[in-house]
DNA sequence: AAAAAAC
C-alpha cells in the first residue's frame, strides 16, 4: 500500500535523462479538449494506432529487466499507470481484447469530460471485475474476469516504453493531467485515503480547464454499469437517449393534525410540529425503545440503543435529532449526520424523516451511492442540515471537499453493528472523526467488541438502553429449521416459494440469489433477485415490485436482512444458512413486523446441522430440524409450500415487472423530473 | 466468512 508513487518515475528530471521533453502539464487547448465529430476523432485514432504498432515493436527492445523489476514490485503502482496504456493499445488491439469495443469508443469520445469518467470507470471495472470473478453470467463483466489478471500484467510492463514514444500527441496530454494516475492510486487500495487529496487533483483539473468540474460532474452521472457499456452505443455529446439506472430521491412533506393532540410523544419532549405529523399518520404511541431514548437523547446525552430494526428505532433518534436541531438554527453544513450501512436503509430512513424534518423546517437528504452527483452537490451548496448516508458516497464528497462535516453536532450510527464490522469501521472512524464532537446515538441490534470499540471512542458517558432483546424475542415468530436431502434443496425451494403471501428468500452470494430467482421463475414461480451488484435502479425497482406485490418472491443477499421494512412478509426462507446468529435474527426479522405473524423457515442440509444447531442455539431459537421433503402434508404444514406449476416465466414476462419506467431523458429544464409529486422514489 | 459501502 506504501509503495512508492509511480509519479517519481517520471519525474522531468527522468525525462530529460532518457532524452525525453518534459511532461506537459498543462497545454492550450487542443483537438481532445474541444468536441470532436466522429470521423475527426477515428481519424486521431487511426494515426495513434499508427503509432502503436512501432511501439509495440519498440517494446520488445526495450530492458526487459526493468519491467519485470516493476511488474514484481510496484503491481498497485502500476495500476497507476495502466491508464496510459489501456488507452494507446487499445487501437492496434483490439481483436485481441474483449473489451476494446468498449476501447474504441472511449476513444471516440474525444471529449475532455467524458475521458476523465471512462478513466474512472476503467480502473474501477478492473477492480470489481476481479472482485467479482465469475459472479454474474449475465453481466458482461465476466466474459473478461479471466484474463484481467494477465492483462494487468501486460500493461505494467509495457506501460514504461510505451509512454516513451508518445512525445507531445494530443491523446497522450490527456493521460498527463494526473486524473488517470490518482484515480488509479486510489482504486488501487489507499484510495480514501490518499495523501495527496482531492485539493490537489482539482487543482491540476482546473489547471487543465478551469470551471471545468461541474461538467464533469454532469456527465458523471449514469453509473451503472450496464449502463455505461449502453451507452457507448450512442454519442455521448448528442444529448443521446440515456439509459441512466439511477434511483431518484426527493424530500417530501406530510400532513400534520390541526387543534388538540393527545400523544404520548409530547411527554417525551418531542417538538409539536413533529407530533402533529406523527398524530397524522397514526402515531400516538412511543414504542418502547422511543420512550426509553428520546429523553436522554434529548438531553444530549450520548445514548447506546440496543433494539431490532422495527422497533422504531429510527423514530428513537430521529424525533430528538429534529427537535434539537429546530432548537438551533442551520449554519449553513450540516449539523446532523446518519450513517447506515445499505442505500435501501438509507432510503427509508430519508423517507420516514423527511416529511418531519419540513415540519420544523430542517432540510434533510439523502446521500448514498447508486445515484447522481447533481441533488447531493446542491444539497451542500445549499447548506443541508441532515444527511442521512451510506459511509462510501459522503465519503467521496468529503475527498471532494463538497461536504462539510465539521459542523455536525450529532452524528448517528444505525445498525452500528452492521457498520462495526470490519468492512466499514475505517469508513465510519473517518466519517466520525470529520464530525464536531458532539453528541453520538448509537443504535445497535447486539453489543460486540466492535460496537465496543467504537462505543469507547466516539461515546461520552453513553447511557444504554436494551429494549429487545437480542435473542429472538418476537413471539409472533415462528422458526422452522427444515432438514432437507440435498438433491430435494431446489424443489422445497421452489414449492415454499410458490406458497401464498409474500416471501423473501435469502442466499448466501449474489450469483446464488440470482440462480435461485431464475430458477423459480423457471419453475414458475415470480421471484427476483435483490443484491449489491445490480444498478442502483434495478434495487429500487425490484424493491418496489416487491412491495408493490407484482413480485411476490424476494431472492436477496444479506444486503435486504437489515433494516428493509416490507408489510406483510408472512415467511422468510433461509436457502443458505446465515454467517451468524446475528444475521439470523437480521434475516428474521424481516416477517413477523409490528405485531404480525410470521414463520422463518431454513433450510438444513444434513451435513449443515450442527452449524444450525448452534447458530438457533445462539440466536435463542429453540426449534428442532422438521425432517421434510418435497410434496409432503408436513412441508405444506410448515410453510405453506405449495407444488409449482413447472410452466416456466418467460423471462420478458418478468423483466417487464422490473423494468425501468420510460421518461424522457435531459430534460431542458435540466433535468427535474416530477419535482413535488408525491412521495420519495421514482425511477 | 459473505456482503456491503464511491466511482
Amino acid at each position: 500500500m506504501n509503495a512508492p508513487r509511480r509519479k517519481a518515475r517520471w519525474s522531468t528530471e527522468k525525462r530529460a535523462a532518457k532524452g525525453r521533453t518534459p511532461q506537459r502539464r498543462r497545454t492550450d487547448s487542443a483537438p481532445s479538449d474541444a468536441p470532436m465529430n466522429r470521423k475527426q476523432r477515428r481519424a486521431l485514432q487511426f494515426g495513434d494506432q499508427q503509432g502503436k504498432y512501432n511501439t509495440e515493436a519498440r517494446r520488445d527492445d526495450a530492458p526487459r529487466q526493468e519491467r519485470d523489476e516493476r511488474r514484481s514490485s510496484e503491481r498497485r503502482d502500476d495500476r497507476g499507470s495502466r491508464s496510459y496504456d489501456r488507452r494507446d493499445e487499445r487501437g492496434g488491439r483490439s481483436f485481441d481484447r474483449r473489451d476494446d469495443d468498449r476501447g474504441d469508443r472511449r476513444d471516440d469520445r474525444g471529449g475532455r469530460s467524458f475521458d476523465r469518467r471512462d478513466d474512472d470507470r476503467g480502473g474501477r471495472s478492473y477492480d470489481r471485475r476481479d472482485d467479482r470473478g465469475g459472479r454474474s453470467f449475465d453481466r458482461r463483466d465476466d466474459d473478461r474476469g479471466g484474463r484481467s489478471y494477465d492483462r494487468r500484467d501486460d500493461r505494467g510492463g509495457r506501460s514504461f516504453d510505451r509512454r516513451d514514444d508518445r512525445g507531445g500527441r494530443s491523446f497522450d496530454r490527456r493521460d498527463d493531467r494526473g486524473f488517470n494516475r490518482d484515480r488509479d492510486d486510489r482504486g488501487a487500495g489507499e484510495r480514501r485515503r490518499d495523501d495527496r487529496g482531492f485539493g490537489e487533483r482539482r487543482r491540476r483539473d482546473e489547471s487543465y480547464r478551469p470551471a471545468q468540474r461541474f461538467d464533469t460532474r454532469r456527465n458523471h452521472e449514469p453509473r451503472g454499469i450496464e449502463d455505461r457499456r449502453r451507452r457507448h452505443d450512442h454519442d455521448d455529446r448528442q444529448g443521446f437517449e440515456e439509459t441512466s439506472d439511477q434511483m431518484e430521491w426527493t424530500a417530501t412533506t406530510a400532513e400534520a393534525v390541526e387543534g388538540e393532540v393527545t400523544s404520548g410523544f409530547f411527554e417525551l419532549g418531542v417538538a409539536e410540529p413533529l407530533v402533529r405529523v406523527l398524530a397524522s399518520q397514526g402515531i400516538t404511541d412511543p414504542f418502547p425503545i422511543q420512550a426509553a431514548t428520546i429523553g436522554d437523547a434529548l438531553a444530549g446525552k450520548d445514548v447506546l440503543g440496543r433494539g431490532r430494526t422495527g422497533s422504531g428505532k429510527t423514530l428513537a433518534f430521529g424525533l430528538p435529532m429534529l427537535t434539537r436541531l429546530a432548537q438551533g438554527s442551520p449554519v449553513g453544513s450540516p449539523r446532523a449526520m446518519i450513517l447506515t450501512p445499505t442505500r435501501e436503509l438509507a432510503l427509508q430512513i430519508a423517507d420516514n424523516l423527511s416529511p418531519l424534518a419540513a415540519a420544523v423546517g430542517i432540510d434533510l437528504t439523502l446521500i448514498a451511492g447508486g445515484m447522481s452527483y447533481g441533488p447531493q452537490l446542491r444539497a451542500f451548496e445549499r447548506g443541508v442540515d441532515v444527511v442521512v448516508a451510506t459511509p462510501g458516497r459522503l465519503i467521496d464528497l468529503l475527498e471532494q471537499g463538497a461536504a462539510d462535516l465539521s459542523q455536525v453536532d450529532i452524528a448517528i450510527l444505525d445498525e452500528a453493528d452492521h457498520m462495526a464490522d470490519l468492512g466499514f469501521m475505517q469508513d465510519v472512524r473517518t466519517l466520525l472523526d470529520a464530525c464536531g464532537d458532539g453528541q453520538r446515538l448509537l443504535f445497535s441490534a447486539t453489543l460486540d467488541d466492535a460496537v465496543d470499540k467504537l462505543v469507547q471512542k466516539y461515546l461520552h458517558d453513553p447511557v444504554t438502553h436494551e429494549v429487545d432483546s437480542e435473542k429472538a424475542s418476537v413471539t409472533t415468530m415462528v422458526h422452522r429449521p427444515l432438514l432437507v436431502k440435498p438433491h430435494h434443496k431446489n424443489q422445497v425451494t421452489a414449492e415454499i416459494a410458490n406458497r401464498e403471501g409474500r416471501t423473501v428468500l435469502f442466499a448466501r452470494t449474489q450469483l446464488g440469489t440470482d440462480r435461485i430467482a431464475a430458477q423459480l421463475r423457471d419453475a414458475g414461480v415470480m421471484a427476483g433477485a435483490l443484491h449489491g451488484g445490480l444498478t442502483q435502479g434495478a434495487r429500487a425497482r425490484i424493491l418496489t415490485a416487491f412491495r408493490e406485490g407484482a413480485v411476490p418472491v424476494l431472492v436477496a443477499t444479506d444486503v435486504a436482512a437489515r433494516g428493509i421494512h416490507v408489510d406483510d412478509v408472512t415467511l422468510v426462507l433461509q436457502v443458505d444458512p446465515p454467517h451468524d446468529s446475528k444475521d439470523y435474527l437480521h434475516r428474521a426479522g424481516r416477517t413477523a413486523r409490528a405485531g404480525h405473524e410470521g414463520v422463518v423457515a431454513s433450510i438444513v442440509l444434513p451435513h449443515q446441522r450442527k452449524l444450525s444447531r448452534r447458530l438457533l442455539g445462539q440466536a435463542g431459537v429453540g426449534a428442532e430440524p422438521l425432517e421434510i421433503e418435497p410434496g409432503t402434508p408436513e412441508l405444506r404444514e410448515a410453510t405453506g409450500a405449495r407444488p409449482t406449476s413447472g410452466v416456466a416465466i418467460p423471462e420478458g414476462e418478468y423483466l417487464k415487472l422490473i423494468a425501468p419506467k420510460q421518461q424522457p431523458r435531459r430534460r431542458p429544464d435540466g433535468g427535474q423530473r416530477g419535482r413535488g409529486r408525491g412521495r420519495g422514489r421514482r425511477y
